[in-house]
DNA sequence: AACTCGGGGCA
DNA sequence: TGCCCAGAGTT
């Protein structure tokens, strides 16, 4: 896809879902953080009500940390992975404390370097929280990419050179959260619903769905 | 690059 | 039941 062509692309997402906001819940650089860690491999609305009781018992580094793993791990048993997540989250607390005076870094290479911190997750901090241009590939995007021709890659790191290619820098902030959500509700992984889509013009799926299944509620 | 971890949500 | 989920760490 052209340059052109994919900042058309975002554009009609943005047009599409004007008040679009993460769904992930977090009030701070250190919740959003803890936040992605948490989840790798789980559904946003299982994060969410995992870190609900985590973050009124613990809202900073140093009160997580003194939790400890243990006390980590009880609020955060509904998602799945939650044993490493919580002796990654306890380390990355400490982490926190200990080379960076309890604030979230603003770089990749001390992101990365915090347990249970990869690529993925130190993209996301610094295009949400520090406004870097970044792109973060979950699954959503990863298949969005793919599929459209946004940027097409076997990688998830061809992905995201691509969008950071095509995307026109002061766009990447908030396409990360409309391609997210277009990949939760829209461009699915399973029955894409494409007559919601706004960008079907410039899509290469070659299944696309342009009218809706037929409902039994005859409206 | 491929493999493993692992529980919940949803059709 | 089978597929999928705002991945990271190891081999």
């Amino acid at each position: 896809m052209s340059k052109a062509a994919a900042k058309a692309f975002i554009t009609a997402l943005a047009e599409a879902n004007p008040d679009a906001e993460s769904e992930l819940i977090f009030r701070n650089t250190f919740e959003l953080l803890v936040s992605v860690v948490l989840s790798a491999q789980a559904t946003d609305k299982s994060v969410n009500k995992a870190t609900k009781g985590l973050f009124e018992h613990a809202p900073d580094p140093k009160s997580m940390a003194e939790l400890g793993e243990a006390g980590i791990a009880q609020y955060i048993k509904t998602i799945g992975l939650w044993r490493a997540k919580a002796h990654n989250v306890a380390l990355l607390c400490e982490q926190l404390l200990e080379r960076h005076a309890g604030e979230v870094p603003a770089d990749r290479k001390s992101l990365e370097a915090l347990a249970g911190v990869g690529r993925k997750t130190a993209n996301v901090v610094m295009n949400v929280a520090f406004g870097a241009d970044t792109m973060a590939v979950d699954t959503h995007i990863f298949r969005i990419g793919n599929r459209t021709g946004l940027a097409p890659g076997k990688t998830t790191r061809q992905v995201e050179d691509g969008l950071v290619a095509r995307i026109p820098k002061d766009m990447l902030r908030p396409a990360h959260h409309w391609l997210i959500l277009h990949g939760r509700y829209v461009c699915k992984a399973r029955a894409p619903e494409c007559w919601r889509c706004p960008a079907t013009q410039w899509c290469l799926y070659p299944d696309k769905r342009l009218t809706p299944p037929r409902t039994k509620e005859a409206a």
